[in-house]
DNA sequence: CTGAAAGCGCTTACAG
DNA sequence: CTGAAAGCGCTTACAG
C-alpha cells in the first residue's frame, strides 16, 4: 500500500538460508564459487594455505547464498567441539557471578562456547552435569566442586573420558588437576596482621560453613598471623554458620550468648559481615567503634557500607580469567604437570577497623 | 606392594571407554548384545517398541563395554540438539542470577543443556552470541535484550534460522515473539496504592536507567495509582540513575539539591533503595520515620535491612521458570500465537513505609 | 519387533 | 594450491 512515488528506505533483505527445502551447505558454496568443499572448509577457518583471492570468491558465495556454518557437523568430525562446560554450585553468590562473567568473557574471546550448570552443592546434580558435559564432548570442564565431591566422583566421568578440567575455588583431596583459587591462607594473614597492628587483643572468627576449605584456610592464616603477633586465638571464638547475612547474625548472637566479648571480629566474607554488624547493633554495640569488624572478598557493597568495611579482596574476576587461560592452554598440552594458581589477595583498610574507641592504646598501634 | 593376605576393599574398576584405540560405539554395543545398531539407538531413548528383555540385554552390554552415548553424533542426525541458548546481559545482577538458576534447573529437568553468554548490554556482543547459538543449532534461545536491540537485530539471526526464542524482562518494539516478565505496571500500582494508603502526599520516584522499559512501567503504574488517589505526581521528582546503590545516593542528593522534600520515595529497585536510605541518613533524614521508602523486587536483603524495606516482589525465579516452560512448549508448536506472560507482583509491607512520624494523619490512613 | 542402508554436513589425510 | 573420497557415530524411514 505504499504510494509509488514515496522512496522507501532500503533495508537489506534478509538472506535466504535454504535452497528450496534444503539448507545451504558447504557443497552449495563450493559449487557457486567453483571450488571444492575442502577449500570452503579451509576458508571458513581462514587457513593460510588458501590465497586471498580464492578466499574472497568463496566468502562472496557464502554471502550471496546466505550460508551459515553448521557447527554441529564440524564438531563430530573435528578433534575439538570448541565448547567448555562449567559445573558451578550457585550463581546467586556474588563471588561466583563475578567469576562466571570473567570466565565466559575470556572463553568467548577464544572462540569457545560455554555450557553452564549448577549443582546447588548437590552431588547427584553435579554428577548428572558432568555426564552431560562428557556426552557432549566438551573440550574441557571447569568444576567448582560441591562440598562432598571426591576425586573418585570426578574421575568417574572426567578421567575415563580424558576430559581436561580445572578445579575452581575449592580443592579436592588427592586430586591431580589444575586448580585456581584465591590464596585464602594469605588473605587470613593479611587481615590478622592488620587487626594486630590496630591493637586488637581478642579476635573472633565468625561465619561460613564449618568444613569448607575456604573457611579453614582463612582461619588458618588468621590464627597464624595472630600467633606471630603474640595474640592468642581462642578456638571457642571460631563459630561456623551459613555463608550469608543470616549466618552472621546467628554467629554473633551465639558469641555473645557465650559471654564472649572480643574487640575484633574477622568474618568469613562480606555478606556475613553485614549480618554481623547488624547483630552487633541489635545488641547495643557499635561496629567499628566498640568492635572492629573485618572481612574477606571486598565486594562492591563493602565500601558502601556504614561504616565502610575493611575487607581482603580476593578478585573473583581474576580467578575466572586464570581458570579460562589454564584450561585453554591445557588443551594443547594435556600431559604437562597440573598447575596450581593461588591469586594474591589485597587488603582494603576502611573505617570498620580503624575507628576503635579504646581505654588503652596498644604498643603496636603507636609504632 | 599390598601384602597378599590383606583384603583390599573392592572399588568397582573404572570401565574402559575405548576398545583398543577406538571409542566404544553403538555398533560395539549392538554386536555385544546381538542386536542391530537401530535397536541400541531405540534403547537409549527408552522407546516403548523395544521389549523389556531386549532393553536389559542391551543395557548390560553398554555397562560391560563402558559405552558412553555420543551426543555430538545424535545432534547432527536428530531434529533437535537438546540445547538451548541464553543470551543474558549480566549475571551479577541478583535478579538475573536468580532467574538464570530457575531457568537452568527447569531445562535440565527436561533434558536440555544451556549455552550461556553475556552481552553486557553491548549490541555487538549480543549479536556474536546469537550467531554462536544459531551455528550450533540450539533448539531455542532465551534473550534478555540489550537496551538498544531492535526487532531487526533479532530477526537477522533468529528469524532466518527459524530459531524459536522468548524475550525475557525487556520488551522489544514490534517484535512478535514469546515474552515473559514481571508485570511492572501492576507493581507500580501496588506500591502507589500502599503509599497513598499510608497517607503520603508527595512521592518521588528515584533511580534506574532513564529509558528502560522496566523503569517506565513501574513509574507509569505508580503515577496511575497516585492519580486514582488524587495525589499529584510532580515529574521533577522522577530522577533516573544507574540501577545500583551509588545511583540511589546520587538521585537523593540531586532531589534534595533541587529543594524537594517528598514524604515518600519509591525506588527503582531494592539496591537503589539501599543507596537512597544511606543518602537520606547522610542528609540527616531518618528513612522510615522522616521519609517513607518503598521499592521493587524484594530481594532477600530487603527484609534484613534496617529498617526492613517495603518492596514489591517480582519473582525472578518464576520468570525464569515460565520462560523455560514456554520455550519448551514452543518447540512442539512453532506456529501458535506468541505468548505474553506477565507475572503478578506482590507487595511486602515492612517498616520502611509504616512508621512515619507525621503532624497530621491523612484521611486515607485513618480509614 | 528388528535389521540393512542411507545420510546428516562437516574435516582430514592424501594425492595430484 | 585444490579436489576426490572416506568417515565421524548417530537417527530415521523403510522393509521384513
Amino acid at each position: 500500500m505504499q504510494p509509488d512515488d514515496v522512496t522507501v528506505s532500503e533495508v537489506p533483505p534478509v538472506p535466504p538460508r535454504r535452497l528450496g527445502k534444503r539448507r545451504v551447505t558447504m557443497k552449495d558454496v563450493a559449487a557457486h564459487a567453483g571450488v571444492s568443499r575442502a577449500t570452503v572448509s579451509l576458508v571458513v577457518r581462514d587457513s593460510p594455505q588458501i590465497p586471498a583471492e580464492t578466499k574472497d570468491r568463496v566468502r562472496q558465495a557464502m554471502e550471496q547464498l546466505g550460508y551459515v556454518y553448521d557447527h554441529r557437523a564440524a564438531v563430530m568430525r573435528a578433534e575439538r567441539t570448541m565448547t567448555m562446560g562449567l559445573v558451578a554450585t550457585d550463581v546467586r553468590n556474588p563471588y561466583f557471578a563475578e567469576l562466571t562473567m570473567a570466565l565466559q568473557t575470556r572463553l568467548q574471546e577464544a572462540g569457545f562456547a560455554l555450557i553452564t550448570g549448577y549443582s546447588l552443592d548437590d552431588q547427584a546434580r553435579e554428577e548428572r552435569l558432568l555426564e552431560v558435559m562428557v556426552q557432549r564432548h566438551v573440550d574441557g570442564v571447569f568444576v567448582i566442586p560441591s562440598k562432598t565431591t571426591t576425586s573418585d566422583d570426578l574421575n568417574r566421568w572426567l578421567l575415563t573420558s580424558d576430559t581436561p578440567h580445572v578445579l575452581i575455588a575449592r580443592r579436592i583431596k588427592d586430586h591431580e588437576a589444575d586448580y585456581v583459587a584465591a590464596d585464602n591462607v594469605r588473605a587470613g594473614v593479611l587481615l590478622g596482621d592488620h587487626l594486630a597492628t590496630e591493637g586488637c587483643q581478642t579476635v573472633a572468627f565468625l561465619g561460613g560453613p564449618a568444613q569448607s576449605p575456604v573457611r579453614t584456610d582463612r582461619e588458618r592464616g588468621l590464627v597464624k598471623s595472630l600467633k606471630a603477633h603474640r595474640i592468642a586465638f581462642d578456638q571457642a571464638l571460631s563459630i561456623a554458620s551459613s555463608a550469608d547475612r543470616a549466618g552472621g547474625v546467628e554467629a554473633v548472637n551465639q558469641l555473645l550468648a557465650n559471654g564472649a566479648r572480643p574487640d575484633a571480629i574477622a568474618c568469613y566474607n562480606d555478606v556475613v559481615a553485614f549480618g554481623v554488624m547488624e547483630a552487633l547493633r541489635s545488641n547495643g554495640l557499635a561496629p567499628g567503634t566498640d568492635v572492629a569488624v573485618g572481612s574477606f572478598d571486598d565486594i562492591q557493597e563493602a565500601e558502601l557500607n556504614h561504616p565502610p568495611l575493611t575487607s581482603v579482596a580476593t578478585f573473583p574476576e581474576q580467578v575466572g580469567y586464570e581458570a579460562a587461560r589454564i584450561l585453554i592452554e591445557r588443551l594443547d598440552d594435556p600431559d604437562a604437570p597440573a598447575e596450581r594458581v593461588l591469586l594474591s589477595p589485597r587488603l582494603s583498610v576502611r573505617e570498620s577497623t580503624t575507628t576503635m574507641r579504646r581505654a588503652t592504646i596498644s604498643q603496636e598501634a603507636i609504632s
